[in-house]
This record gives C-alpha cells, structure tokens and sequence, in this order.
DNA sequence: AGATAAACGAGACGGTACGTCACGTCTTAGG
DNA sequence: CCTAAGACGTGACGTACCGTCTCGTTTATCT
C-alpha cells in the first residue's frame, strides 16, 4: 500500500516581498554607485533583508543586476501593422526602459554586470535572443518574403545595425536614446535594404 | 627678453620602474581577474610598489586601467597612400593590439574602466577622440574634397561605423576581431560613400 | 506586575575563542615589542582575528591591554587573619602576576597604555579602586578601630605607600619587584603606624 | 715633526635654528598628541625641517622626546643656605618646568618615551642621575655629617621618597604638583630622619 | 677665487599599520 | 523551511608614518 506522498515542500515559499525589496535595492545602488561599488551589504541594509536570503536566490551579485533591470521592462505591444511600426514595437520596451527615471542608469549596470560576470553574461544574452532577437528575426524575414525588402542580406548582421547603437550609447557615452529612436532605426533600415 | 630662470623641483624624480611596473602589473591583473576585481592591494604587491605611488600618481583605479591599455599600442605605422589604406592605417594599431596576447582583456578591463569612471572615461574619449576620430575625419574631409567619396555624409556617424564594432566586440560579445578587420570596415565604409 | 518580554537577541554571540585568542596575542605582542609597537594588525594576524572583531569589542587598543593585564591576575586568597597577612592578601595577586612568567612587561604595557589613553586610564583605575583600594581602606579602617593602628592617619596616603612603589619599579625602573614584597610592604606600614 | 691634525671639518655646521624648531614642534605634538601618536612625519612637517636632519641628529624619536623636555628646564638657583632650602632648590627645576604651561604633558611625553625605549631610558636616568640624584645624595650626606639628621638611612632609598611622587603623579594619576611641592617633600624628609 | 664637502629643504620610494567596508559563510531565534 | 540579525575570518579601501634614498641649494672651510 504505497502512500502517493504528492510531496508537497514543507515550511514557508519565497517571499515575494523579499524578493521585491531586494531588486529595488538593487536598481537604486545601481542609480547611486555604479556597478563596481555595489555591495551585498548595501543592498541587504537598504532592502532590510539579510544576505543569507540574497545569497540563497541569486548564484552572482550580477545576475541580481540583469534580473534588476529586466523585470522592471515595460510589455510589449502592439500599435501598428506595417513593417516599421511592427520592428518598432519590438525596441520599444527597451527604449521607454531606458528613459523612464534612472532606467538608463540601472541598464548601464546591467550591462556592465554581463560584461564582467560569465553567468550574469549568459542571462543577458539568453534574455535580448529570445525577447528581441529573436522576434526580429522572424519579422524581417517575413517581411522579405512578402519583398518588402530584398531577401540578400545577413539577418544577424541587420539585427546588430537595429540594437547596436543602444548598448554603445549606454555603456561607453553615457548619452541618451533619442527621441523616437526605435522608429528612426526601423526606417532607416528598410531603406537601407530596399529591393 | 629674458627667459624665467625655468625653477626646477628639489627632490628625486619619478621613478620610471616604479610607473613601467605598476602598469604591467595592472595588465596581469586585468587579464587574470578582471576590472571588478581589480585591485589596488594586488597590483602594489605584483608590482613591489607601495600604495603610496599608486595613489600619488594616479587620481583613481580606472585612469591606471586607461593609461595600462593606451601604452601597449604599438605606433601608427603608414603602409599606403590610396584612401583605404590610409583609412585603415588609423585603425590598425588598435587592431593590433587587440590581437596580441591578451590584448583582448586589457582593453576590455580599460573601456570598464572608462564606462564605471568619470575621469577614466575623459581619459579614454579624449585620447580616442586626439588619436582615432580626429586624424579619420581629416582623412575622410580630405579624400571627400577630392571627390572620392561623396560630400553629404555626417563625418560623426562615419566615424562611428568605422570604430563601433570594435568596442561592441571587446565589451559585449567577447569575441575576437576578424582578420583584416580595419581594410574590410574602410572598404566597406568607402563603398558606401561612393558618389 | 507582568515581566517583560526579556526580548533576546538574534544571531550568534560572541565568540569566546576569539575573545581568548585575541588577549593572549595582546600579552605575546606586548611582551615582545612594546606599547608603543603595538599593532591591532600584528594582534589580528597572531590571534587568526580579524580586525573587525577586534574594533567591534574594545574602544580602544589601551583597554585591551588594560583587559589582557587584569584578566590573567590569580585570584585573591585569603592564608591568614592577623593584620600583616591581611593586607599582603590583598597585594599578592598583582605580585604574583608580575612576576610569573612576563607578566612585568605585560604589566608595564597596560599602565603605558592606562598613562595614554583616557578611557584605558578609567578602565584601570576603576579596577584598582574596586580590587586594591577599596578592600585596602576596609581593612586599614578595620585594624585602626581595634587600636592595632593608631587612628589619626591618612587612609589614601596609607594605600599609595603601599602600592605606589608597585608602579614605578614596573614603570619606571623595569625592576622586577623583591621577594615576599607585598608582606614586606605590609609590616613596613603597620610599623610605622603603631599607636 | 709632528703635524697636529687638527682636522677641522669641511662644510656648514649643525643648524641651530633647526634643531630648535624641531624640539618646539616636539613638545607641541606631545601636548596634543601624546607619546603614541607622535610622528616624526608631523614633527617634521611642523618645524619645516627635513626628516632627514632629525634622523642625522638623534638616535630615535624617544631621545627627542626627552632632549626635548630636558632643555626646557629652568636653571638651578640657590635661594638658602639652610638643609629645607638647599634640597628644595634641587627639585624646584622639576616642579617649576611641570607646572609651566604644558610642561606636565611634555615631561609625561618624555617619560613615556624613556619608559618604552631603551635609549631614551638611559639618557632620561642619567640626566636625573647626574642633576638631581647626585647631588640631592652630596647635600643628605653632608647635612647627616653634621647631625642634622640622623646617619643611619638607606641614601637611595631618601632619594626616591623624594622624588617619587613627582613620577607617579605626573605619569599615572595625570594629577599637577600641589604648591610647595619641593619644600613640603623636603621638610617632611628631615623631619622623618630627625635624629 | 675656486674647489670641496657637509648640512639643509623637499619629497619619492617600498613598506607597515590605521580604522572602515565588503566578501561569503556561519549561527541563533522567530514565524 | 524561510527569514532577519549579525558574528566571523579574509582581504581591500585610501591615508599616515616609517626609515632610506636622491635631488638641488646653501654655506663654511681648504687649497
């Protein structure tokens, strides 16, 4: 007669609001000290959360910064139909992420975080492959199909013209997107690959 | 006119050894650890230099890192005189040292270093704007004048194309420069900017 | 009358080993090098402490030697009930501890360090007033009530002919003290002293 | 034909002013600082002299300390001719020097000083050796040959009731000198030694 | 008068120590 | 079982001093 356990885990889940309190510390160390003088300590104080807590979730301080920036990106959506407003779309969340508040700060020690961290590194690029690349990928192909633009070109190598600009802005002039920058490179790339 | 009696300081000079040491110690330990690890306590001890001369001749940590990847740059040689060549000439140095050794560490620590810190960053902008930007747009303004490559183009942006890559490369990807990079991005760039 | 919670702290408390191992580096440093050599670093690296420890629990380098001094003086005995015997009682543990082993340069150090730093001074007068000179008045007041001793003395004036020549031979003249001093002292003054 | 060498020395001779600036800023810093935190780094910053003349002309820093208090000392006068008064004047240079301005902290630096270091020891014991000992030793030996006092008295041990206090209050208890130090010690003695 | 040599100020150098902060691990108590 | 609190050994931070050294200047003696 053997008892079917349904081996349910015993005592308390995460706490949410842990978990919480911990990336928002994060994001404002982030904003006040940059990437090389972020701290465990710091954050567990401001967070009022102990480091075992930290330590038990997070295999890195640099993934906690990825993790940061990430969740606070806004949805994506979808305004419009033709090919522009669709690649548009795709850039979107990163370029209001980037404008908002100190989210310019938060991305520039995200990406730090990844160049630094090997793990920290994969997070991030796992993340912009499946939520960015990859969808762009999959319209500029679509839209070559339909001829919108001409079928002889590298994908790869258009996506990095589309997403390039961003990081090095960030990172090395710690200057800001422009207006309607998503647009502005969409449009700039059709052209650029006119039939 | 007499010339001011040029009042020399009292006292020993720098000492040479000290700076050569302490800036390949700052290579090794860049190569071996990274920026974020990097630190000021290693370096003294690698370079069997006290703290003390670190900090009376560098203002921060990240100037070190700047001037540690500058002073490896072998010297702009001059191959040829069509407009590729001389494009490419520019750029050639930095290849260069990107590919020897662990070149590829050094200067990713330096351009984290510049990205983390504010004097470090002027350090780098300047010396990449003196050393890179400013001999490519005179290149680039002359052989347009000559009407080689057309006359509307934003020299910035040019410029951009040219040196992007580089830093996206070193940073953010990790991967190596291709062969031949700088003759294939002025190629590229001149093809273009064909009239 | 309900008692209140009593509200015990979190987390761990503090070691005992470490508080031992750090006292017993204080007596090695200060025997081997002095008050003045005396280092928080060398006392950390003997004891396998950190210097955090050290700063979390003593004030000041001057009552850790105040502290390493006191803590290795024997208890007090009680050999005999006439007069003499009494008050060398109260005298022999701090004869005892000067003369075993190097406990006069131990010695020497927590007074350099009581003649230096104002809270170790307190800390050492305090403990002088409660162990030595406090007893020393009851039983000086004592034996002057039974007539043993005529009654119109002074009673500190007493007190700092018995121990001040403790502190200067260890001080000042590094001498070690004679044999059976604190009897010696004892019937000197009881001598002086007959009615 | 023997030549007398005579062997002068080339060159400028010690500087005065130097050597003097250099004790002033000795006492200074032991009145603000104390024996422990005294540097030969702000010594020489403060006297504006060369780290180098202190280190050519004294064998330590606890032999300043001492020199230091020593050349401060009023001269001895002779005020009477009677046993009070012709001890009192071997001790008034002492007291008089204690009680000026900070010379109690001076005199505490340099018996600090002479306590810790062997050097300084030796020169802080012969300077009193010479100055007040010996002579306070010729005075009681002749006023005892006159049957002033008695002759059967342990002559150190005179000496050091004498000038015991003077040590103990000023190193331990920090406490001044009561008025009329000298003459009370003095008369006190005699009375004692009365034959 | 010119050369010689000592003493000086300034201060760079390799070190050690300061007192603070952070690391990652651990122990305790409470929910 | 998860959490907050926090002590622990390790080690880096940036500063101050140690004692030695190297400069360039000044000054007194010797030739």
């Amino acid at each position: 007669m053997t008892k079917a356990p349904a081996k349910r885990r015993q005592g308390p889940r995460r706490s949410e609001d842990s978990r919480a309190a911990i990336l928002e510390a994060t994001r404002k160390e982030l904003v006040e000290n940059g990437w090389r003088k972020l701290s465990v300590d710091k954050i567990s104080r401001h967070a009022k959360a102990s480091k075992q807590t930290i330590y038990r979730w997070w295999p890195a301080i640099g993934t906690m910064c990825v993790e940061a920036a990430l969740t606070q990106l806004p949805p994506r959506s979808t305004h419009g139909r033709d090919p522009v407003e669709r690649i548009a779309d795709l850039l979107q969340p990163l370029e209001s992420a980037m404008k908002a508040g100190s989210g310019h700060a938060v991305f520039r020690g995200a990406l730090m975080a990844a160049c630094d961290d090997k793990e920290a590194g994969d997070a991030w690029r796992n993340w912009i492959k499946d939520n960015i690349r990859a969808p762009l990928r999959l319209v500029l192909a679509e839209i070559a199909t339909k001829k919108i633009i001409r079928r002889d070109f590298d994908l790869d190598e258009a996506v990095d013209t589309l997403t390039g600009p961003i990081w090095s802005r960030v990172l090395i002039f710690r200057a800001p997107l422009p207006d309607n920058f998503s647009s502005h490179q969409a449009s700039k790339l059709l052209k650029s690959l006119a039939p």
